[in-house]
DNA sequence: TAATCATATGAACACATGATCATACGTTCT
DNA sequence: AGAACGTATGATCATGTGTTCATATGATTA
């Protein structure tokens, strides 16, 4: 079988532990989840979603709320929430004119709480 | 005691829930804290960093490892090595010339784990 | 000391991103 | 139907980000 460990094309470097790089990359998940693992977190990356998504913790609220709330656009909370709703973080309720939000995910409080706990050192 | 929800400033609507903006309002960490998080999750917003990190779960690497691993500049792996390093998620030690990285937090792999959980439906 | 190797750093560039403005869409009320 | 309101969307623009190239640093070896 032929196996073919040839990074000298990327990196100057001689690999010095091809027993580590070959164990490691045998346990790696494959690239789209790590690709689609990197997109989550991307959408947790900005102030202006993480405040909306914990907002969302308390309680269900309309577009408008959000907007009040943040002090921001009206467009620029419509946006980022399509992108939560994108990411199938939250979902949504409409009713007449309204639409209400509201968290579509168990996992994100506690994605939350981890990383409040990595900030607390 | 003087409530000035006056937000009319920037959002056209009608806030319509006053109660509802008022009660999230209170239970809503510090601006900074809540700032402090998306900078968190910002690096783990980088199939790059991802990968460097999921490699870290399983082993000590070198950079000449990582290099290899990833195929990517030495360069490249060596910045993105110094923002996990300011992140405070990874840890160093010199040998020599070279320079050994692992992991320097334990709420990572849990973070990670639940993100899987999330995209796995 | 000079050469070599592993790693770090700075500059430059292409690309992604988040906010705003203007405007469109859909619903309700007159 | 038309006006008013809540929300969504597209364009634009300033800013942020990740990679590469070139080079510096620091340690080992000849």
């Amino acid at each position: 079988m032929g196996d073919d460990r040839d990074s000298s094309e990327h990196c100057s470097c001689t690999v010095v532990h091809e027993d580590i790089v070959d164990k490691v990359r045998q346990v790696m998940p494959e690239d789209e989840c790590l690709f689609d693992l990197a997109e989550l977190f991307k959408v947790f990356g900005d102030t202006t979603r993480v405040k909306i998504l914990f907002a969302l913790f308390t309680a269900e609220m309309c577009v408008c709320d959000i907007t009040a709330l943040l002090g921001l656009t009206q467009s620029a909370v419509s946006h980022q929430l399509r992108v939560l709703k994108q990411a199938r973080l939250v979902k949504y309720r409409k009713e007449g004119k309204m639409v209400y939000y509201s968290l579509d995910d168990e996992h994100v409080k506690q994605i939350f709480d981890q990383g409040m706990a990595h900030i607390n050192h």
